[in-house]
Order: structure tokens, then C-alpha cells, then sequence
DNA sequence: GAGTGGTCTAGACCACGCC
DNA sequence: GCGTGGTCTAGACCACTCA
């Protein structure tokens, strides 16, 4: 028999789902129900379609829709895995006028303890500024920018992007313009110029990686990106530091604590 | 010919693209030189199977990429168009201590202005509270909460879910608990009670949604959200309010200002 | 080497949109 | 009514993983 059936291909109407997303909810329920765990096994494409008598394809799809989920992860050669989700947490703003507030009150768990957090890609380079850091850094036509890109590891995963741009005129010969920056890091080297940061923006996007962010995290389909755009601010008002970073969203929870 | 024709089924090669990602290569690049634009109509599956000699289920697996990334959507019975994005701007903590320092510096463009923002659905029950709930309240055993669910709309596109909780026995009998709240809405008529938010908490997370919220913001596929849990603490440091919020990704950019 | 997911072909019927 | 995307079948070869 080919093609529909007569109850297949019917996606638009009320009440009926296609056979993919049928075996989907099916395997979204063995999940959400705690049957079965982080890091097990789903059942395959031949099994599915032993057990529902559909073609490949229509087995894929409905492994491919926990995928894009995020639900499940799959490792060629091996298997359809429930995906592991253990974040680490990021603190913006956490000074608050009073204790109580804001401690001990964490929603979501994030275990960053004892987790190491180290960068194992750093590059430097002097360069023309693209548009952003125009913006930010309120630059002058020709002014040039220090950038440093790095890409940081927890427990041998990677979970950050990062390209920090500084305006040249600042902080060439610096130790910004070493790999290693040295104790306390880029902020101590902008504090010892007279341009500590004093005040921060943040500006937070989440959409789905390009090719090459997915590269680079080592993302599975389905797997978003928080894109932050952080300006920094000396005494003075002026912007010191533009720092843009691409998160895993699945290795982050972001935490603002902040008064009214 | 069937299967592999001797170029293709090479997906790990270095080097070698699968013919499915480099067409949809090709479609990107019309897409991110500005040849194509926002709204514009991307070739369709039999456009790309006559012009690249592929099977229907290729030509789809390039379209489903751009999709998947966010960077076109399809609109069954007519066709796959280019994505549009086009943010509201949405301010955490915006209080700096001096001028100049975090205005007029946005990074990422966001038109809010003179854009409506109202909620067209609005339920209140008053429950047992969920799990999140009672450890952002800091809840007793049996104790309730009062529940506010709104979708909140602009232009008539659904951008946010929240959800509210509140303690029982802190607002009931109160406006809180009418679908209109009155002038200055529900933190006005906290403050009448002696409970005035003092100080926020915001916890982030990105992820893609679950069928229900798919269903309830009327996401295309590849679209993310970012799920926003904010516990509100009065000026005794008693939580007031836990808001659960989901948003549409495309649709916010979220701003935070703070001070080092 | 057996089993897994990844890619691909060549067909088919359907619901929907738009003119 | 025609073109669109959405679903589905029945096959095939491939690269990869793991015992």
C-alpha cells in the first residue's frame, strides 16, 4: 500500500495526529514519566519500526521530534539517548542591599561546585572593529580594537564562546595583549590603567547556533544558544569592555538579583 | 540510481558536505548576503528538486536545516519564507548610579516603541502549589497559593506566558484575586497590603518548548524560548510573588544594568 | 561483524493557501 | 484548480560504535 492509508497524512485535523507524532508522545511519555532516565537508551529506528510497522522514515521523524526538543540526543553508530541537562550557574548582578534576599532561593539546581572552568583556545589579534564594538565602545572612525577570543571548558566540555573587544588606544602593550593576563585577569590590568569597570549592561538573546557556534560548542540538533552582550564601564561613564559571549543554554541557568 | 551514487552518504568526511547541507549552504548565503529579506519566499521543494536534481525528501532535509535554525519558516499551501525578527526590549534591574553609563548604548536594536502589550487570556484559581513554588515562597505544608495565568500579546502575535503565584493567605480577598487588578496592577495592590516588592530575583534558562507552549505562543519549528523565573521579596525579605514566564526567543531581547 | 544512526532515491496521497 | 508543504512507503548504501 503507498502513501496514505486512509487515516494517515490527515496532520491539520482536529484530534488526529500523524503516526510520527503519535509514536513521539509515546516516547516523550516514557520519559517525562521517569521510565526511563538521563543518559538511557531510547528505542531505535529498526525497532520502532518493528513495533509500529512503519517505513524508516517515518520511525526517524519521531525520534527526530524528541531531538529538536531537546529531549533526546543521538549518537551515530550507538543510539537515541535521553539528554543530560546539569547546568552551571551564571551570576549577574548579586549584590543585595539586604541578606534574605536572594539567597537560598534558587529555583533551579545548578551544581558549579568543583567544577573547574578554564578556557582552551585563546587568540589575540589587533583589527579593524566590526559594528557592535562601534557601538558600544562609542568609537571614532579608524579607531582600531584589541580582541581576545577564548572558549571555555567545564569538565572537558565545551560550554562558552567569548570575543572581548578593548579599545587599542587603551590597552595596547598592555598584558590584555598577552594569552596569560596574569593575577585578577583583564579586570585588574584595566583597574592598574585607571579604567576599572564600575557598571555593567547586559544584553541577552537566546536563538538556535550558526554552523560554526555549533561547531565549536559541540552542540546536538536541538540545542539552543544564549547570545550576551556585555558592555563594561569605567568611573568615568565610558565603556572599557565589550564582551560577547555564546552560552550552551543547556549548560547555563542565568541568575539577575537586583532591587525594585 | 539508487542509494549512494559514489559521492554522497559520506557525512563524516572532512570536507565533504552532504548534498542536503550544501544546498541549504546555498540558501543560507542568499539569505545572510541580503540578497533574499525579511519575508521573502525561499525556493520551494520542487524548485530545489528540479534545479538540483535531488529526491523530495532532500529537498526538504535543506529547507528543514534554515528552518531549524530560525532562519526561515513554512507556511503550508504557500511556501518557505525568510524569518523575521524584530525584538521588544525587556529591562531587569535598570537603575545605575550615574548618567551615561548604560544609556544610548544598546548593542541590539529592538523596536518597542508604540507597540500595545496586553494580556487577551487571564485565568485565577486559587491551588496547592507546585513544587518551584514552595521553595521560592518559602512555603509551609498546606499551605495554597492563588494562581494568575496570562498570555500577553503584541499586535496581535503571542509573545509571553506567565504565570503567577502568590501566597494564599497573603492575598485573598484582595483585587489580586480579580482578573483586573486595578490602577498600578498587582504590585500596587501588594504595596496596599504592606507587602511592596523591594527586591527581584531572576533566574534564565533557554530551551525549546514543550508542545504546549509551541501551541499556546504559535512558534514555528527551530523556535526557542527563554523560560524567566522571578521571585519578588518584600522589604522584610518575604518572598511575595514566584513569576514563571516563558517567551517567545525571537521576539525579546532581555536587558540587565548593574553596578560592579 | 552486527547493529546503529545518516543519507538518499522514487514514488504516492493529503490538506491547505491562494488566485 | 494548481502549487505548496506535510506525511508516508519501501527500498538502498554508508560511516560509525561497540562487543
Amino acid at each position: 500500500m503507498h502513501g496514505s492509508d486512509g487515516e494517515s497524512g490527515r496532520g491539520g485535523q482536529e484530534g488526529r495526529l500523524p503516526v510520527y507524532r503519535r509514536i513521539a508522545e509515546e516516547l516523550r511519555a516514557t520519559v517525562t514519566s521517569g521510565q526511563l532516565r538521563d543518559g538511557d537508551q531510547l528505542p531505535g529506528e529498526n525497532a520502532l519500526m518493528e513495533r509500529y510497522g512503519v517505513a524508516r522514515a517515518t520511525a526517524r521523524q519521531a525520534l527526530r521530534v524528541l531531538i529538536d526538543e531537546g529531549l533526546a540526543v543521538a549518537r551515530r553508530g550507538s543510539g537515541v539517548y535521553v539528554r543530560q541537562f546539569r547546568p552551571l550557574r551564571r551570576h549577574g548582578s548579586r549584590r543585595l542591599a539586604r541578606a534574605g534576599w536572594g539567597s537560598g532561593t534558587a529555583i533551579w539546581d545548578a551544581d558549579t561546585n568543583g567544577r573547574t572552568y578554564a578556557p582552551d583556545q585563546v587568540t589575540i589579534v589587533e583589527q579593524d572593529p566590526p559594528e557592535a564594538a562601534v557601538r558600544a565602545l562609542r568609537l571614532d572612525p579608524g579607531d582600531r580594537v584589541l580582541v581576545r577570543r577564548r572558549r571555555y571548558l567545564v569538565e572537558g566540555r565545551p560550554v562558552q564562546l567569548a570575543i572581548s573587544y578593548y579599545p587599542a588606544g587603551l590597552v595596547a602593550g598592555t598584558r590584555i595583549a598577552d594569552a596569560d593576563t596574569g593575577p585578577g585577569g583583564v579586570y585588574a590590568r584595566l583597574a592598574e590603567l585607571g579604567h576599572a569597570p564600575a557598571a555593567f549592561t547586559e544584553e541577552l538573546r537566546a536563538r538556535m547556533p550558526s554552523p560554526e557556534e555549533r561547531d565549536g560548542l559541540d552542540l546536538p540538533d536541538g540545542n539552543p544558544v544564549i547570545a550576551v552582550m556585555r558592555t563594561a564601564f569605567g568611573e568615568d561613564g565610558a565603556p572599557v569592555e565589550l564582551n560577547e559571549m555564546v552560552l550552551d543554554a543547556a549548560s547555563y541557568i542565568l541568575q539577575y538579583d537586583f532591587l525594585a
